[in-house]
DNA sequence: AGCACGCCGACT
DNA sequence: GTCGGCGTGCTC
């Protein structure tokens, strides 16, 4: 017998089939780790299929060495997986493999935790004191409950009970694997009744297909979710739930975890690396039976899956941007046909993609048009901040959201402003010559932190100091740009001096738990400002919340992407739907310099229907995804002079595929990377728009010419999400 | 990635 | 003569 063996090796050389033979006496599954030959060295692979022959000359077959797993680590529908996304998505074997296993399981680093139990010798039970009264609780408690752990009954029994047993020989005690279970606090959650269309998405939702789950915010998607789970998990099957990164809240994890209690394993990137290996280890076992987590979570080992549940479809980590580059939907999409099951996309405002698949009824559309609690959504007020310059208010704040925070501070009420630029400002530039500030490495502007008083690049992290006057004309008039939290902030706690104002960015929730940490706080804070970027966005209910101010609705739109529309849209939609989640009634006021733009028209209505036939329309005339395919090929070299000779090699031949394709390549240029130089690296790329017929054909010759003319691996990336 | 092999310059 | 620079090529 003969195995096929990719190395876990992160090099593009080494990323193809090994061929080993297999010793007599190893009994050797498709899917486990193996250790090998290779070249002078030992390494680890992964056994990716048995067959009878072998392609490559026996005669220079090497032997695997030995297994590191009895039973294969990567199931069969998990192999056909990276089988398809290396083709997909132009991956390396390897990498792909990595998504599958914990991080411990590599190199055989498998570090499991250990402690110590007791339980009764029955024997020698006649030796406790008849006065020995915590000894003789701790001898029926371990009766009642058998084996227990030795911190469980310290605590309850007393270390010196618990010891004079053991030295009587009435307790053995034994070693035994323990897996470490992130900790949530628990609510008790009451069970809700359903309404109408929350009874009918669930009764609709069965069929091995995928669902477009839209409900408005606060429709209660997730008690559809847990329902639809709590059904499955009956009918014998497994679950996935992925939420995005970010709103990995407390909150849906105990929801998750009082209505499912052990069954619920979590995945995600707070976790350490042993907390993920014991989790990955309870899925992989059956111990937990629903998967819970940001979007590696869809790699979870789970078999005989009953459904796969992507909530915030529309989100962007969904789309994993570093190497390996994948999308989140396509995973799902293949772990669902291969499990013949149903998978349900939910969004309260869906990406213009996965509707218009609806649309198309590739995806079959279930609504929720109205919130659980019955209540309205909140009422938006779009505010011009042309008009309020042009009378004389050149503050960041409009009259009216001032008058409105005055009535939230007076009320003991709360409120939540939204500005989505992080650090004080955004950018220094001179007044009086136009130079702005930007990292010597890579040429992006650089950012005003005033906590320590510095200017950082947010895509390298270098610090600066502050500039006191323009390098270039020495001019001291050399200011902040526009507005960022930091300086709201600031703003707010100079004009409400009693009030509890409190920041939420990525600059204050770097450390671990101090996200939770500032929502606790402001979940106590009555009156209370909590400021933030696209954070403070997602599904947190606080009750108290009446207000909602969006400081700058601008700047998500003023990006040259053709997605800026539909993020805005999302934005103001998500961030509107924090107010007046109970009794009161909420508040949005949405400032802005183009009240005219048909975003804030649609989105002030909520009217995702209206924006989506607009916006589409926009696509299609403008030859923008969906209606093509864009593809960005990135290359990056700390050596100028080699990336632009790859670029003009790659350039040359891939402009000889016109010849082939025609007008189907729309567009095709090579030019300099938005942001030229990250980390040092200059980068280049290559841009192409292509028809969508022959995208795949022309995709993966492209791919072809890059992928033989470079040594090291090339950005590939399809339909890019931000042009940086 | 690592490691061998190989073909040129400058040293005990 | 030999030691050692790192370019090229291979690893089942």
């Amino acid at each position: 017998m003969f195995a096929k063996v990719i190395i876990d090796q992160d090099a593009k050389a080494l990323d193809r089939v090994f061929e080993y033979k297999i010793p007599e006496d190893l009994d050797l599954n498709v899917g486990a780790r193996v250790y090998v030959p290779f070249g002078s060295r030992v390494l680890q692979g992964y056994v990716i299929d048995l067959n009878e022959n072998c392609e490559y000359d026996e005669g220079k077959l090497k032997s695997i060495i030995s297994t590191l797993d009895e039973q294969p680590v990567i199931k069969r529908e998990l192999l056909d997986l990276m089988h398809f996304m290396v083709k997909k998505n132009h991956l390396k074997y390897s990498s792909t493999l990595r998504l599958f296993l914990p991080s411990e399981m590599r190199e055989g680093r498998v570090k499991e935790l250990f402690e110590n139990f007791y339980s009764l010798n029955l024997d020698k039970i006649d030796q406790v004191s008849t006065r020995a009264k915590k000894q003789i609780e701790a001898v029926a408690y371990l009766k009642e409950n058998g084996k227990t752990s030795s911190a469980i009954l310290k605590e309850m029994f007393g270390q010196s009970a618990i010891k004079a047993l053991f030295d009587k020989g009435v307790l053995n005690k034994e070693k035994e694997q323990v897996l470490r279970v992130p900790s949530f606090t628990k609510m008790t959650q009451k069970r809700v009744t359903l309404n109408e269309y929350q009874q009918n998405a669930i009764d609709s939702i069965c069929e091995d297909k995928t669902y477009l789950l839209h409900g408005v915010t606060g429709s209660g998607k997730t008690e559809v979710y847990m329902n639809l789970i709590e059904r499955e998990l009956a009918d014998g099957k497994n679950a996935i739930m992925l939420v995005p990164e970010i709103s990995l809240t407390p909150q849906i994890m105990s929801n998750f975890k009082s209505r499912f209690g052990d069954l619920v394993a979590l995945l995600h990137s707070g976790l350490s690396a042993g907390e993920r290996y014991d989790e990955w280890k309870r899925l992989f076992s059956g111990q937990a039976r629903i998967a819970i987590g940001a979007r590696s979570a869809i790699f979870a080992p789970l078999d005989n899956l009953g459904i796969i549940i992507i909530d915030e479809e529309h989100e962007q980590s969904y789309i994993s941007e570093s190497n390996p580059r994948y999308d989140t939907h396509d995973v799902a999409e293949f772990r669902a046909r291969a499990n013949k099951c149903p998978l349900v996309l939910g969004s309260a405002t869906p990406s213009i993609d996965s509707y218009q698949k609806a649309k198309e009824e590739a995806y079959q559309l279930i609504e929720l048009p109205v919130r659980a609690n019955g209540k309205e959504m909140p009422i938006v007020e779009t505010i011009d901040m042309m008009n309020e310059l042009r009378a004389g208010n050149s503050g960041m704040f409009s009259n009216k959201l001032l008058a409105e925070l005055v009535n939230v501070v007076n009320n003991k009420k709360q409120a939540m402003i939204f500005i989505n630029r992080r650090g004080y400002s955004s950018f220094m530039r001179c007044r009086e010559c136009g130079y702005i500030a930007k990292c010597s490495d890579c040429d992006v502007s650089l950012v005003y932190h005033r906590e320590d008083n510095r200017l950082k690049c947010h895509y390298c992290g270098k610090q600066y100091r502050v500039l006191s006057r323009c390098p270039k004309c020495k001019s001291e008039n050399i200011k902040q740009g526009a507005v960022g939290t930091e300086q709201v902030a600031d703003k707010l706690k100079e004009m409400f001096p009693q009030v509890k104002v409190l920041r939420m960015d990525n600059d204050t929730t770097s450390t671990k738990n101090s996200h939770q940490k500032i929502l606790e706080e402001f979940k106590n804070s009555k009156p209370g400002i909590l400021v933030g970027t696209q954070m403070i966005a997602k599904g947190h209910d606080f009750e108290d919340v009446i207000l909602v101010g969006i400081v700058d609705g601008d700047q998500t739109l003023y990006h040259t992407d053709y997605r800026s529309s539909e993020r805005t849209f999302q934005l103001i939609t998500q961030v509107a739907g924090r107010a007046g989640r109970s009794q009161a009634e909420g508040k949005v006021i949405l400032q802005t310099y183009s009240p005219k733009h048909y975003v804030y028209k649609f989105a002030s209505n909520y009217d995702y229907k209206g924006f989506y036939r607009k916006e589409i329309n926009v696509r299609a005339t403008a030859q923008f995804p969906p209606y093509t395919r864009i593809i960005r090929i990135l290359f990056s070299d700390i050596n100028e002079n080699n990336v632009r000779e790859l670029l003009k090699i790659c350039y040359t031949e891939i402009e000889k595929l016109k010849a082939k394709y025609g007008a189907d390549i729309i567009y095709m240029d090579a030019m300099k990377s938005p942001i030229q130089r990250v980390q040092g690296k200059y980068r280049y790329q290559i841009m192409m728009r292509l028809n969508l017929p022959n995208a795949d054909a022309i995709e993966n010759d492209a791919f072809e010419i890059v992928d033989k003319a470079s040594k090291t691996s090339v950005f590939f990336e399809i339909n890019p999400q931000n042009l940086s």
